[in-house]
DNA sequence: CAATCTGCGGTCCAGGTCGTCCACGCGGAC
DNA sequence: GTCCGCGTGGACGACCTGGACCGCAGATTG
């Protein structure tokens, strides 16, 4: 993760479509080098895909919320990842800090619709608690960029 | 959006380098179909990108926390925006339901590194409370194509 | 100190691909 | 009936890809 892979990366996160030997010019690379390096970067772990980004909201899902379940004890937060995982409108769900807390994104079509998605997630019995909490304006899109740019090694 | 364009998202999500002709192949269209469609997805903005996915995790920040934060009345969010757009570690921010309260994820190094970025974000005077929460482990990775399986029209 | 290794740049090639046209046929809409 | 949008198949030239080879430089190792 030096320099060059950090231009590279910034290049194509900001022009996808330009290939490899496009890349290596701008770079002032050889290309076989662009080539490696991005080869690298994908074994490695840092580039996990090239997969087109969509948009939740042009899909009709314009209403994003943030669901924290509390889960009941020795339930096992298995069983509710299960049932998560069965719901398409649950875009992400971690464990968290806290007792036997699950936290989830989740969209809807509609404020309305979100009722319907938060009961779908309820229907699961392992879930005790649910707070809810609507996102009105996104303030910073999701990025990785950044840390990119700062990241070391 | 039609059963098309479906199974051609789904096809470039899962081999992400097939490239036009390929895809057009598999799926028994012709290749220009598959490109005008292509187009079209994303000129309507459900295609947002083809940038390459980082893994923060592979960057060297492998703590992933939640922060909830309470904006002092009268500050405006917006300065508070501004000042998570300038933090690296600040991957994504939302204002959420609730008096005055904003949402951010943001990843570390460590927990003890969480500390520094979490007094980073705390710098800017118009935030007035700030609760953290530590994602333990990923029981849905971010994903948006089960969305798209499920969008009509 | 010298041998070795690795990374990088430069170049070559054949094959495949891209973006872009066009004409044509088909179905629905007016 | 006629128009329009859409998909098809074909064609074009320009370009890119993956692979290979070679030489050079710096770092590593014995």
């Amino acid at each position: 993760m030096d320099d060059l892979d950090r231009r590279l990366i910034e290049l194509f996160a900001a022009e996808p479509r330009i290939g490899v030997l496009e890349a290596s010019r701008r770079l002032g690379v050889a290309r076989g080098t662009a080539q490696a390096r991005l080869d690298k970067l994908a074994a490695s772990g840092v580039v996990t895909g090239w997969g087109p980004d969509l948009s939740p909201e042009a899909l009709g899902f314009p209403v994003m919320a943030f669901l924290t379940l509390e889960i009941r004890q020795g339930a096992g937060h298995d069983a509710v990842a299960t049932h998560l995982a069965g719901i398409a409108e649950v875009l992400e769900a971690y464990t968290i800090t806290g007792a036997g807390d699950m936290w989830a994104r989740v969209v809807a079509q509609s404020n309305a619709d979100l009722q319907r998605v938060i009961d779908r997630v309820l229907a699961e019995p392992g879930i005790e608690r649910c707070t809810t909490v609507i996102a009105l304006a996104t303030q910073i899109p999701h990025r990785v960029l950044p840390l990119a740019r700062s990241a070391v090694s």
